[in-house]
DNA sequence: TATTGTTATACTCTATAACTATA
DNA sequence: TATAGTTATAGAGTATAACAATA
């Protein structure tokens, strides 16, 4: 006969327990590559795009002051770089370095391995069952890492 | 014949995807109530117990250090309190005050419907299904909003 | 000596308000 | 006037190092 188990968690607790263990894990892989969460974000929508510091704002949902900061730090490091744009003066344009696209793809890797290992829990239909039910969920238009044109 | 669905996103952006939503959500939620995740974290542990410092520190992962400052922050407030432990002068033990555990109950119900709500697409068995995926996930030792003893 | 907690310090992240420059 | 961006300022959150008090 088959071993007890503890009872399922509420789809509540269990979506909250699951977020902060996926964010706890994406916060330490960006820790280890000198990153926050918010410049994994950052560098992540900066990996396929070339937007402008407003257009950060609102995929990031922060204030524009606060993208200057951020912005500011990332090119310090020489991660990003700002260029005004052709057919406007008033926009400046944010990309990603050489060194900012190495280390996207470094912490891209890390990140698949070690989301990989934490559903390695789940058998593949499983965790084929996951990943719909959370694609559902997010609805299409892709929010975060990879945020819609 | 039914019309063509966009293909899942793999394991890893679902799961990465969906963190940035449920935080996202918890984000907003904390700032309506004037808090941010990380009070409505600690909030959450002392909502089923008086836990010393180096407890919390242990709980949320971060150096003891910075509990200082979020607990002063919220005694500040008015929402949670400092005690001596009885049995060790060196321990200090931090419990919610009236109005914080009101203020706790109030994010509580309103996290419990804006899940509920961003869980809306799905049908009854398919939150069943992903609370029972989640479960399996994050492993029974719940983490966050509700850890361990 | 070891443990618990605080303080001093420095940095990142964030918003609001006021400002500059361009449209 | 409206929009894009920056600066000044203030505050939260975080870690490291040094410290005080207790065990």
């Amino acid at each position: 006969m088959p071993a007890h188990r503890p009872p399922d968690l509420g789809i509540v607790d269990a979506l909250a327990q699951l977020s902060f263990r996926v964010q706890g894990e994406l916060g330490k892989i960006a820790a280890e590559h000198g990153l926050s969460i918010i410049q994994l974000r950052l560098f992540g929508i900066l990996r396929d795009r070339t937007p402008a510091m407003l257009e950060l704002a609102r995929y990031l949902e922060l204030d524009k002051s606060s993208m200057t900061g951020l912005v500011h730090r990332a090119e310090r490091r020489g991660l990003v770089q700002r260029s005004p744009a052709p057919h406007d003066g008033r926009v400046t344009q944010v990309s990603l370095t050489p060194q900012g696209l190495d280390l996207v793809r470094e912490c891209e890797a890390e990140v698949g391995r070690r989301i990989h290992a934490l559903a390695s829990v789940l058998t593949g239909p499983q965790r084929s069952q996951l990943a719909r039910l959370a694609t559902i969920l997010v609805g299409n238009p892709g929010q975060d890492l990879t945020p819609p044109r």
